[in-house]
DNA sequence: AATCAACTTTCCTAGCAGGAAAGTACACAA
DNA sequence: TTGTGTACTTTCCTGCTAGGAAAGTTGATT
């Protein structure tokens, strides 16, 4: 993986959200929100600029009828994650460290 | 180490000053500039911020009769640089795991 | 029609980052 | 003593981002 430094995924709160979706194939709106503890109109707002990046995947649905927002990582975003910890790999490595404990592949 | 997430530490610039830092024993400021590509405002208002939360020691001499910064990560901004490499190794961690749940029924 | 759930959008404020340019400290030249 | 130069430092200003609060939206339920 080409290391990348990508300033949208570095933030905070968008570097725990992609890590997580990086972990799962759907998930849902109140699962991101428990977990990463962010309010609604936090998480929303993130979402929309991953999605706008084309980042995430946002499906909505009615199960149960009960709205339901589902998010998932496409494929350029898993790419561009994977590019971003490649990145932050490169820059600690010059202190010694590991970000990664050793790389797989 | 414990992981601790380090906001100061987390910003771009100041991730690649540290880890640059984290490796060095005294480093000069025009090493850091030319090395980070910073101008000279940014890298001292930089160097001013790790000071005030103790990360960075601050050293000012004539050498040649010419006026050098030198600057050296203090032991709790190793600490700290190590502590959040660590919380970074957790965030990603997560996204090696893949053994959530799937979250769509 | 009123209400509710599950988001979404707007409004507002606070904070940080960086470039430009002015300022500072000390040495040296004249 | 005045002027110049180096090597930063600080101030000024602009632009971007984050987040909470609260209002808005959509479709379902009563």
């Amino acid at each position: 993986m080409t290391p990348r430094f990508d300033e949208l995924i570095h933030a905070p709160t968008r570097l725990s959200l992609v890590s997580l979706l990086a972990a799962t194939d759907w998930a849902e709106f109140k699962f991101l929100r428990d977990s990463l503890a962010m309010s609604d109109s936090a998480l929303s707002k993130q979402l929309t600029t991953l999605e706008e990046a084309g980042y995430v995947e946002i499906r909505k649905s009615f199960i149960a009828k009960r709205p339901r927002t589902s998010v998932k990582l496409t494929a350029p975003g898993h790419e561009a994650f994977a590019g971003h910890v490649a990145a932050l790999q490169e820059i600690v490595a010059r202190a010694g460290l590991a970000v990664l404990p050793d790389q797989v592949g």
